[in-house]
DNA sequence: TTTAGTGACTAATGCGCATTAGGATCATCG
DNA sequence: CGATGATCCTAATGCGCATTAGTCACTAAA
């Protein structure tokens, strides 16, 4: 029936090839699918077809499969009977042209392709948020750009092209522009990691508590003697790394300790090590370092032993991150650990309570806890 | 406009709050956007806006955006001008309804949430797609899924809703049901990592040689001493983890070499390094040893470490897969390198050539390249 | 017996866009 | 000078669905 269709159109305007599309799977190029023998790709069965396999108005099936009064339970039942039998599924773009959203949620990653390491947060944060998502039949569209700025143009594309009803935004910064953008655009939001922000109330945050987190890490290892504490942070714009900065300073001038201090990079293994080895190779080396990710964590406790300096007795090793990466190198690296499946799976129940018309809230997820391993230790008493 | 259309179906049928979704972003709970002094969130502006600015009809405006003949050059340029300043795109959901596709492209992987570990791969690959799709315009949907049934689920539920123009397929194995499906659906496909199959001439395939990979670093292996070689490969059912058994078994028999096996496993580092374990604590252990993966790669060598054997006096190691990892550990692992992002952008510059109604075709990328590093070297002679 | 009311439907409309079928207004040619 | 095309536009239609406005038959109330 399509493809007859197309077949004219062919015919009257030889350039017209985007249509083309649909038959291109099992068509050869020479538009020969229907006369062939080749069996023709199934059609997708609409509401037309289910009324008149039903006997009944394409209104009647929408009442009925939409739980709408309006028609009898027999009616209803039988529809719903036919639908399943043609496996009737609502299309997704006359639900949304109908004023109904796309039923679909954007997920943007902004960082450079090259970037995009050994990291195991993000795949587990999708697969949690793709958990909820799925059970309500909710489309991820996901997106990789180079920087902010692009997000913001994924955002304003997706928002005027009418593809997603909402997005979950990762990686808030201090000073981001993204939650005015959303709050202008009226596109519902949560904020993954960001701390709760008057400024738009319009948006869900879904955070944990770095300050807390942080707090308790340099309880532990002041309590374990350590005094010269470095905390190699990851990228210095982002809100979390700000926060883990600001707890770690104010805990030092809390103690007195003046030689506690966070070293800003980009997450690589490779300023990892590099800054590692800057460190200890300073006139005081630090007793105890706190990596803001695995990568780093495993990078900078390798380079330390190149260095000659044992772990955990001449330094300890804590990494933010927990991964099997953590176990795959000795000695064994003390992680905090976070659940950032159940962490994708907060985020996105809160984005599909904002899109049920729920208003916006800030949800703290539990605090990160220390696993201890091998690589933590009293502090060698000088 | 829109708000008070929401508010009067409010009024009418309060259950109804699907519709919500548009204004929840920045709207009170209480319905109040419209009264109360709050700026609302913009309006999308369509090509009847477009059309009342520049003082021409709809059909003109269609015609000039979309480059088709029957406006004059003034016009034209005029009426993109106009869309240009109203920020105007396409409403996907009305372009797919009108027969154009859904200008989205999808991608399942399936595999449980937890086994989502420290893996590169699927994330660079992803990140090529994604430049490529970027380019048109064309968004990426993705969708995470327990296993190869809920896989053929999702591409059942995305052809019936509309949802997908075509599919990237990956992790193909041995007697794999989606390509047959997918041909049923007539729904354009590539798969990844797939070799070519005549039996589904209309889906597409980009592939890796990996035998003769395999068949090169066996080679070297032979080179440097190596007769007893055990491959600890990947999933038993994947047609890449065959084609490598396969390979591995022909080199082995046509150089007579009897102690030469693979032994298959999850991927996971716990398995990598117990096969490790097993096949070096045998009478006769290995003296060379390839993982089909950098993190079993790493886990092993640790636990050959463990066990009193030196990495690479002892035996030898290979990664089949290059990453950061790879230069995390000491020695460094030698590993077979492949251009995922650049896996990723083949792979859907393929899509998009089916798309535009090409004929499907296999293409394959280059042979990984072995990069020699410190764990490989030649076999301690007996 | 008329009137109002209700339950169960069907017809008709709009969402935003692409496309087709028709006008109008010109210039060109026989 | 009327017929024939071009050229440039406008009106109208359909995509698949949700929704609103009828319609019709039947019942309960007045």
């Amino acid at each position: 029936m399509r493809i007859r269709i197309i077949e004219l159109n062919r015919i009257r305007d030889p350039e017209l090839n985007r249509i083309s599309a649909y038959c291109s799977g099992n068509a050869s190029p020479e538009w020969g699918i229907a006369m062939s023998g080749k069996r023709s790709p199934a059609r997708r069965p609409t509401m037309k077809d289910i009324a008149r396999h039903a006997g009944v108005s394409q209104s009647a099936v929408s009442f009925a499969l939409n739980g709408r009064p309006g028609v009898s339970d027999d009616t209803r039942e039988r529809v719903r009977q036919v639908a399943e039998e043609l496996g009737w599924r609502p299309s997704t773009a006359a639900r949304a042209l109908s004023g109904e959203g796309a039923a679909t949620v954007g997920f943007v990653l902004a960082r450079p392709a090259d970037t995009l390491g050994v990291d195991s947060f993000f795949l587990q944060l999708v697969s949690g948020i793709q958990e909820v998502l799925a059970e309500r039949h909710l489309g991820l569209l996901f997106q990789v750009v180079e920087d902010i700025a692009g997000e913001c143009a994924v955002y304003r594309r997706w928002w005027a092209e009418h593809r997603v009803d909402g997005v979950l935004v990762v990686d808030p910064r201090t000073d981001d522009p993204r939650p005015g953008l959303l709050d202008e655009l009226g596109l519902p939001a949560v904020v993954i990691g960001g701390a709760p922000d008057d400024r738009h109330p319009g948006l869900s945050t879904v955070w944990a508590d770095d300050a807390g987190a942080m707090a308790s890490v340099v309880d532990g290892l002041y309590a374990l003697g350590h005094r010269r504490i470095v905390h190699i942070a990851g990228l210095p714009g982002l809100a979390h790394t700000e926060r883990r900065v600001r707890t770690l300073r104010a805990e030092a001038g809390r103690r007195g300790l003046s030689e506690v201090k966070s070293v800003t990079t980009d997450y690589s293994d490779a300023e990892g090590a590099a800054v590692t080895r800057r460190v200890l190779e300073g006139p005081t080396p630090p007793t105890a370092l706190i990596y803001d990710n695995d990568v780093m964590a495993v990078a900078g406790a390798a380079a330390a032993s190149e260095l000659g300096f044992s772990v955990p007795a001449d330094v300890s090793v804590v990494s933010w991150e927990d991964s099997a990466l953590c176990r795959m190198v000795k000695p064994w690296l003390s992680a905090l650990s976070r659940d950032s499946v159940e962490f994708g799976r907060t985020a996105a129940r809160e984005l599909t309570a904002l899109l049920d018309g729920g208003s916006a809230r800030a949800v703290r997820v539990p605090v990160p806890r220390l696993i201890p391993r091998q690589s933590t230790g009293a502090a060698r008493t000088p």
